[in-house]
DNA sequence: TCGCCTCGGCTAATCAAATTAGCTTTTCAG
DNA sequence: CTGAAAAGCTAATTTGATTAGCCGAGGCGA
């Protein structure tokens, strides 16, 4: 029996594909093993189980989102740059829902996926960087913005909005609250 | 042999209590059935089987939410009720974890659930009226604060913010971000 | 009060998935 | 060419969900 090649690379990989296709509940080391045409315990050679393949899951996305994202907000600046990375954002959270669930509540203390989220991050402070704040203002804004959009997200993909008014409206709608509360003058800081 | 007595309301109880105590993954039927005394598939008997449980257990957070939101915000108006509103959200999210967990990425298509769900958004609509907002707008104004302070929480029980700088700060921000957002005339509407 | 029927609990059994143990066979460095 | 580590495998265990089917408790009508 010619050997499979798996690598924990490659089981990431086939994990992906299974968490897109059939969600959370669909991961399963079963899974991920008949995908890739190995028994369930030889997974365990590469990953040191199911916690772990999540784990190395959740890094994987996190660094494809950064890549993404920043690659789009790149050459932009300002309000143009603000817009790209809220719409982006949505737009990666509702074509890989699964992908967003299984992020969102991540929490691991794990360097590797420290440095993946502060990618991640970055991408978001450059972005508001652009509207002139510094400092906490700076942190506090970031916070707001990311808070905002991931916030948006989960709860369209929930049950959030069920009114009939267009959630494309209600985004745009909140796009321009933090366009406008960004401005580093009238509003905040102050209180 | 005596009777546990169980109910579906007593064993949502049971699972609300392990659920706070134990997390998501900790909240088994096995937990619920040793906490009341009963063998496991017992619960049968009042459950249809784990999904059901969370879906109960989902409606019985949200609308005891709402109760709660609902009474803290009565009595205030325009920013104060707003600043009350977010800041009870929050301090909510922050005493039970698991239950904002549970509930965020809830997606039922009972109507029980969708009743409680919009006793709770109900809440965030009497608060955002009170900035004058109608129609679409207002619509549009609730899914932003919803989105802002649902994502907030969450990005900070996750692993979210890990700059130093103050959380509670951050969110003073983000509540000014909203307060002036809302402000009917200005920002939003126009694009 | 008596007898019956339903309900709530139980035990036994099945199934699925994770995980562990221990064996075998590639593979590849030397 | 050889030996050890790496990568698979099968067997077995564990845990939890769930189903099947049995049985007593107890409330209620006659």
């Amino acid at each position: 029996m010619p050997r499979a090649g798996l690598s924990p690379d490659a089981v990431v990989d086939a994990a992906l594909e299974i968490l897109d296709a059939r969600g959370s509940d669909g991961l399963t080391l079963k899974a991920i093993a008949d995908a890739t045409g190995v028994a369930a315990p030889s997974l365990y050679k590469h990953v040191r189980g199911l916690p772990e393949l999540r784990r190395l899951l959740a890094i994987r996305i996190i660094n494809e989102m950064a890549d993404q994202m920043g690659s789009v907000v790149m050459g932009r600046a300002g309000n143009d740059a603000l817009e790209a990375y809220l719409t982006e954002y949505r737009r990666l959270a509702s074509q890989y829902p699964h992908r967003h669930a299984l992020t969102e509540r991540a929490s691991y203390d794990d360097p590797t996926f420290a440095a993946a989220a502060e990618r991640l991050v970055n991408v978001a402070y450059a972005v508001v960087r652009g509207f002139g704040l510094e400092g906490e203002d700076l942190v506090h804004a970031v916070r707001s913005v990311r808070a905002a959009v991931t916030g948006f997200v989960s709860l369209e993909q929930g049950l959030g909005y069920r009114a009939p008014t267009d959630t494309d409206a209600s985004f745009a709608y909140l796009s321009r609250v933090l366009a406008a509360g960004l401005r580093p003058s009238p509003t905040p800081s102050t209180a």
